[in-house]
DNA sequence: AAAATAACTTGATCCGTATCAAGAACTTCT
DNA sequence: AGAAGTTCTTGATACGGATCAAGTTATTTT
């Protein structure tokens, strides 16, 4: 998108106050001289184009990043030359939090469309957290919440059915556009078919014949990239293996 | 809970500095100095007997855990009554870092054995940390690696085999064991075959044939919860997935 | 605008693992 | 020690989702 005016971006100055996102990657906690200072350390560069990658497994890391517009997939490599698709982030969120282990970075990160981010070098924020208890305890929190999604993500790939992954998968999209102020109903979803397979441990046919299906039984419109989720509640009742369950014995 | 003998335990001065396992929860960094304040706010409780629930999904959380001997696992309850066992945990390690994010445990830990384990408690290890560099250095490599171990799991859940999934269990108890003065090769495991399946994303039955046929090709010899691991290299290979790739194509 | 390529859909078939079932080995209780 | 309950193993069968194959619709390149 922004592919011109590139200069202008160096110029901006971040001031995460006035930013819609700070709720999200900032979230409660720190007070506006907090913010100040926070705000002082955080660089934005220009911008990344699909395909562009925010960084590569193996590269030394030195900053954490919020997506600030667009998109970003995260993934790792494995063995065999495949890869495993470990998240879908949007703006507000922030990436990176597994590279803080050693050093080097663990996965990879590519822009899924035209993205713009915010970088913090983690050895000024650490500094900074070392002074400032409240960002301290904000990153704690931060952490910790990332190790909670990644246990949720292991109990949709361990216990669910396709179904009940794509499922949990249109709510989580939903949910988070919802937050970020869109339709909680109606949107784009900027990654392939392959990428939600790979994401919920599922081939690309069956993600397709998925869609196909819930579009049939009129849960969801489809075209596409664009979906429009037609009825949220049975939504939620697939997620939680609605028909899997013997009936109205809602739990035992 | 702290029946008998609970004064004696009480008294046991806790002393990181001497203690194996140190190198295990403190990972290199702190000095003795560090090691001495930290000490000082660590509490040694009671063991707990098999069964025995460290904390439940819900219960307030004050404190991290460090396990010292025995074991345990980790599970969130599933919405139909289920169970998604999230880890099982060996003395050195550390568990409750997932809530961290609410002051709320969002999963349960229960002892597989007779298990002893330290107290951290958490506000008095937050504000250690903020005047003490180093730890919290410690601390967001902890946080940090525990969010690259679940997404390793992700890989295993998402896309590998049940034989590779087995061999990759093996192989970590083996590697573990191995850090911590025990044998590599030969070691008993303290959790059942259901609660192995459970944790592989794999029905007990499965568990059980891949044992029969890991035995019968000789890669190892197990009798109940006793394991010999005899050819580790072999295991190796198959957690890469050996057979289901191309025959020496190792990577592209 | 046409050609080439990539992404998606749909159908047919196959396979790995779940599920069902029953017996064996072990553990706990009385 | 015997009974009762678990846990584990093994076999038979079923099924969800993978894989193979081919066609369709977008997107990119020329």
């Amino acid at each position: 998108m922004t592919s011109r005016k590139v200069v202008s971006f160096e110029n901006i100055k971040v001031a995460c106050k006035n930013c819609s996102l700070s709720t999200l990657c900032l979230p409660m906690g720190l007070t506006p001289e907090d913010v100040e200072r926070l705000d002082s350390i955080i660089k934005r560069g220009r911008p990344y184009h699909r395909g562009d990658h925010l960084y590569r497994g193996g590269d030394k890391f030195h900053s954490l990043r919020v997506i600030t517009s667009g998109s970003v997939k995260t993934y790792s490599p494995n063995e065999d030359g495949g890869e495993q698709v470990l998240g879908f982030h949007l703006p507000g969120e922030l990436i990176g939090l597994d590279a803080i282990q050693d050093d080097n970075h663990t996965c990879s990160a590519i822009a899924l469309e035209t993205t713009a981010v915010c970088e913090i070098p983690f050895s000024q924020l650490e500094s900074l957290s070392s002074i400032m208890p409240s960002l301290q305890h904000q990153m704690y929190r931060l952490l910790s919440r990332e190790i909670g999604q990644d246990t949720e993500m292991l109990t949709l790939l361990g216990k669910k059915s396709a179904e009940e992954r794509l499922a949990t998968f249109l709510l989580s999209f939903s949910e988070r556009f919802k937050q970020r102020g869109f339709s909680a109903s109606d949107f784009f979803l900027s990654m392939s078919r392959h990428e939600i397979g790979n994401y919920l441990g599922l081939a690309v046919e069956t993600v397709s014949r998925l869609f196909t299906r819930f579009q049939d039984e009129k849960l969801l419109h489809v075209e596409r990239k664009h979906v429009q989720l037609l009825d949220i509640p049975r939504l939620y009742d697939i997620v939680q293996g609605a028909d899997r369950a013997k009936p109205s014995q809602s739990r035992i």
